[in-house]
DNA sequence: ATAATTCATTGCAATATTACGATTAATTTT
DNA sequence: AAAATTAATCGTAATATTGCAATGAATTAT
């Protein structure tokens, strides 16, 4: 196995799912605070900021490309990353929903 | 490889990640919006509601469990589950915390 | 006491992830 | 054109994850 059964989850159970794994990496969760801090939209300054390999960063990059949280454009020989506000906006609501769709109640464990 | 170098990263970092790694799953949001739902801390009715062996659900408790997102009380035969609020709460606050903590730029990609 | 139940744990197979060196592709500088 | 820079990709090794059948431990019912 080692495959997740999507099939048998909703559309919004799995998309939610898939973005949060996006996020749910102290590298990449580093790589975006920084390209929120430097709005600049550092490339492979990433490399240097953070203590890993450039391939390594390269592929965090790809992941995060791939679920749609930040877009990359060629600039002459470097790229420059920056976050992809739509698809941050709506994980921002459907997290925020998603958390605050618990009640606490009283007559529990 | 295959192991995450957390070393280099804040305690913050990590553990936003970790959290975030127990919830990005869809058997584990959708586990999380039934125990949201039925505020009766189903058990067992889980394996039933959702489409996985009994093995794969205990397994994702336990995971839930370990991050500290939920809690469960032995009630004779069976096992009570529910959200840990404390955890809930705190996670909320981080991850909202760190989505508004970006503000779109005009200048970039 | 024996059988039934509920759930955790173990063991296993398939796949995914993390990390990096080496290479490649594309652009820029010299 | 040749060298240098930047970043993607390939290949590989180590580890983690997902899922389940089978088994085990604990409690309840017969």
């Amino acid at each position: 196995m080692g495959l997740t059964k999507s099939e048998i989850f909703s559309t919004e159970q799995n998309q939610l799912a898939q973005l949060l794994k996006a996020l749910a990496h102290p590298a990449r969760i580093a790589i975006l605070q920084e390209l929120m801090k430097s709005n600049t939209c550092i490339c492979g300054d990433l490399v240097e900021e953070l203590g890993l390999a450039q391939a390594t960063i390269s592929q965090h990059l790809k992941e995060l490309k791939n679920a749609g949280l930040i877009q990359g454009t060629i600039e002459g020989v470097s790229v420059c990353y920056c976050i992809n506000p739509s698809t941050w906006e709506m994980l921002e609501k459907e997290t925020s929903g998603f958390f605050s769709s618990f009640k606490p109640a009283i007559n529990c464990c």
